[in-house]
DNA sequence: TCCATAATTCGTTTATACCCGAATTATCGA
DNA sequence: TCGATAATTCGGGTATAAACGAATTATGGA
C-alpha cells in the first residue's frame, strides 16, 4: 500500500457511522451482516449507509455479495491488514524499544477463553 | 480508546500531508524534527502546516516541544499504539485464524540488518 | 404477472475542511 | 533595544463531504 491508498482507507474510517460499521464487521466475521440490518443496528438511513459502504467498499476495507434480496457486507481483513502494515512500516528503523510495545497488539486479537 | 477519539485521531491522518508529516516523525524517532523543516522536507507552506500540526497534536498522535526558536516536533508513539490497539480489538472472537496475519505486522517493525 | 421487500442512485441543501495572505507572537544575536 | 528568524493565529474565499427525500433497480413469492 502506498500513501494516496492509505489516505483513502484513513478518511474512509475517519467518519463515526463508517467506523461504528466496519467494527461491527470486522467482529461479525466471515459470515458478514445485511445491510438492513446494520442500518437497524446503527439507526441510521438506508440510503445514507448505503453510501458509507460503498465508500468503505471503495477503500478496500469490506466486500460484499448479494443473497437473495439482502446484500451481505464483511470486513476485507487483508485491506485491513494493508493499512495497519503501513501504519507500522519501518516505525522504529534501529529503535527496537519504540517498537516493542506494537508487537503487543497481537494481545488484543485473541479468542475469548 | 473509544470511538470518538478513535475518529479524531483517523481524521488527523486522513489528509495526504499530514500523513506524510506523521510518518517523516514516526521515522524520525524521539529526536524529532523542527516544524520548519518539516516544512521545507514537504512543500508546504509555514502557517498551513501549522494547522495540520495542531490537529495531529490535538488528536495525540505527536508531541511538541521548543527548542529556541524552533519548535521540534516527534510521534507520540503511545497514541499511536492507542489507535492501532482500537483498530483491531475483538477483531476475531472466536476465530483465531483471522486474527493470525495481524499478528505478523510487527515484522515490519524491526530494526535494519 | 404483480406486489412487497431490500438496497441503491439521484438531486439538493447545509455544514465543514482546506488553503492562502496578512498580521502577530516568541526567541536569539548584535 | 532593535532587527531577523521561526512559528502561529486570524480572516475570508472556495471546494468538498454529509445527510435527506424521492425515485429507481433487483429479487422473491403469491
Amino acid at each position: 500500500m502506498r500513501l494516496p491508498e492509505a489516505v483513502d482507507s484513513l478518511s474512509a474510517l475517519a467518519h463515526a457511522h463508517r467506523l461504528a460499521v466496519f467494527r461491527l464487521l470486522v467482529r461479525a466475521g466471515a459470515d458478514g451482516i445485511a445491510a438492513g440490518e446494520i442500518a437497524r443496528e446503527l439507526g441510521v438511513l438506508p440510503n445514507t449507509l448505503s453510501s458509507h459502504l460503498t465508500i468503505l467498499g471503495h477503500a478496500g476495507l469490506i466486500r460484499s455479495r448479494r443473497d437473495g434480496r439482502s446484500v451481505i457486507y464483511s470486513a476485507d481483513y487483508e485491506g485491513m491488514r494493508a493499512l495497519l502494515g503501513f501504519l507500522v512500516a519501518d516505525c522504529c528503523a534501529g529503535r527496537p524499544e519504540i517498537c516493542a510495545p506494537m508487537l503487543e497488539l497481537g494481545q488484543s486479537c485473541r479468542a475469548p477463553e
